[in-house]
RNA sequence: CGGGGAGUGGCGCAGCCUGGUAGCGCAUCUGCUUUGGGAGCAGAGGGUCGCAAGUUCGAAUCUUGUCUCCCCGACCA
């Protein structure tokens, strides 16, 4: 992509609202816009960055054994006064009536909606276990939108809805989400630690959050040091196989939010083990049994013949939330510092003397050959100065810059410098393309 | 929902107290000179001062109402 031809509208001073880096910088770099309080367009950067999520969160759901569908944004009040929620929800959910006075909602979660396509498909208990999700914006009527897209009323949730025979095998398959999540954002670079959380309206006896460590989180934490940076399952965990080992390594050590937060416990760990922080939420799985299939009858018949209420469980991880989240995680004071999984471009291409002729040729070549490299470059061939190029490339975060001018030309070399370290070298061309090459930039 | 603050060219702000031709920086456009860490000079365009009533000869400025946004707290992916 040239930036010539893209639409990347970058802000030299900060928007007076916001007040967190996150905010900040994704202002700054481009990447969303504010139409009203809590609810964002998403310009092209930023939604590269939110599809590059999405599509991680996507691969491990898969991997995990759940199946993709997608339910809609408007539901039918119905469904909600048969749970019970729809007074229970109060005002954060937005309704909405349509032409024909027939009350509706903007979803702000999809537990009755699922459990009803369950209870019209599944009757028995020989189609279960069944993990359905999908990827779908939601609105939640926040009295107090804040932190840009870390606390919007519209957002990007991924959701899954777990049905199982017996509580024993619901909890297999809460323990399939519990590894999954680990494992994608991990591969996010991201450090989540789960922590016992409680349930708030989802109900539900089970929970955990997982939680980024941050200064600017929402809620304060309270941890084991040792969850902080213990490994992820890795990729290639058995998902049919028996995880609760897996899952009891990490939840042996204490971690819980203040909600359930026991101070006479977690003076048990170790004084120098003790880790009271405060931390981002980016995703929360629940096991909730019955809660929602026995008012609305999604029953399935047992190989007795008799009928039960099917065993549920959900799981959310905040999509859009992330993208604040990781900037949060990971950034400087001249801008984003992107994770190579989820960088909107893997390589930015600097010009620094737009017009002249050598330059501009070496540029092409270098963009050509990134381009075969199966890459998409972001190459800055705009008419702006060095200076000016610089900055805006350290805003937006790309984890490699290519840095070509006659200066380093007329020692047959161009620049490379990694945005993370800030390690820059004078290579050759050829030499710069194999550095990138061993380090493994490539698309997710 | 309680408390605090703000709405003035695209962005960041001053002006308001003490009513009298709407201003600054950045950005934009044109020209020239520049060109390796947000260039310089010269010129140009762009605002019914959130909205509505009122006071006044006259309102960005005073009064009342209203809408929106932000911040702190209580609640939430």
């Amino acid at each position: 992509m040239r930036v010539s031809k893209y639409f990347l509208p970058t802000l030299k001073e900060t928007p007076s609202e916001a007040q967190i880096a996150s905010h900040r910088l994704m202002l700054r770099a481009g990447m969303v816009r504010q139409e009203a309080a809590g609810i964002y367009s998403w310009l092209p950067l930023g939604f590269k960055v939110l599809q590059n999520i999405e599509q991680i969160v996507r691969e491990e759901q898969n991997r995990a054994g759940a199946v993709e569908m997608l339910m809609p944004t408007i539901q039918p009040a119905e469904l909600w006064k048969e749970s019970g929620r729809y007074d229970a929800y109060g005002k954060e959910m937005l309704r909405i009536t349509d032409r024909h006075k027939r009350e509706m909602l903007y979803g702000p979660t999809n537990e009755e909606m699922l459990t009803a396509i369950f209870r019209t498909f599944c009757r028995s208990y020989k189609d279960l276990p069944k993990l359905l999700y999908h990827i779908q914006w939601k609105f939640r009527d926040e009295v107090r939108p804040r932190f840009g897209v870390m606390r919007g009323r519209e957002f990007l949730m991924k959701d899954t809805y777990s049905f199982d025979v017996d509580e024993a095998a619901a909890r297999r398959s809460y323990n399939r989400m519990f590894i999954a999540y680990l494992n994608t954002f991990a591969r996010m670079g991201l450090k989540a630690v789960p922590m016992r959380a409680e349930t708030g309206p989802i109900g539900g006896d089970l929970s955990h959050e997982f939680i980024i460590l941050a200064d600017t989180g929402e809620s304060a934490v309270f941890c084991h040091k040792d969850l902080v940076d213990m490994p992820a399952p890795g990729l290639d965990v058995d998902f049919d196989g028996d995880l609760q080992p897996l899952v009891d390594e990490r939840t042996a050590l204490y971690a819980a939010t203040e909600d359930v937060h026991d101070e006479a416990v977690f003076m048990e760990v170790p004084e120098d083990k003790r880790l009271s922080a405060r931390g981002i939420e980016v995703g929360q799985v629940f096991y909730f049994g019955t809660k929602y299939s026995a008012p609305m009858r999604a029953n399935v018949t047992l190989a007795d013949g008799s009928e039960q209420p099917v065993h549920m469980g959900s799981y959310g991880v905040g999509v859009s939330r992330i993208a604040g989240a990781i900037i949060e995680a990971s950034h400087d004071e001249d801008g984003i510092i992107w994770p190579m999984a989820i960088a909107p471009f893997k390589v930015g291409i600097i010009n620094l003397r737009q017009g002249d002729e050598a330059t501009g040729a070496a540029c092409e070549e270098a963009y050509a050959a990134l381009v075969k490299a199966g890459l998409d470059p972001l190459y800055d061939d705009s008419e702006n100065r060095a200076g000016a190029k610089f900055s805006r490339m350290d805003l937006i975060g790309l984890p490699w810059q290519l840095i070509i001018g006659p200066r380093g030309l007329k020692e047959g070399t161009v620049e490379i410098k990694e945005r993370a370290s800030g390690e820059r070298q004078n290579l050759s061309l050829d030499a710069a393309l194999n550095l990138l090459r061993s380090k493994n930039v490539s698309a997710i």
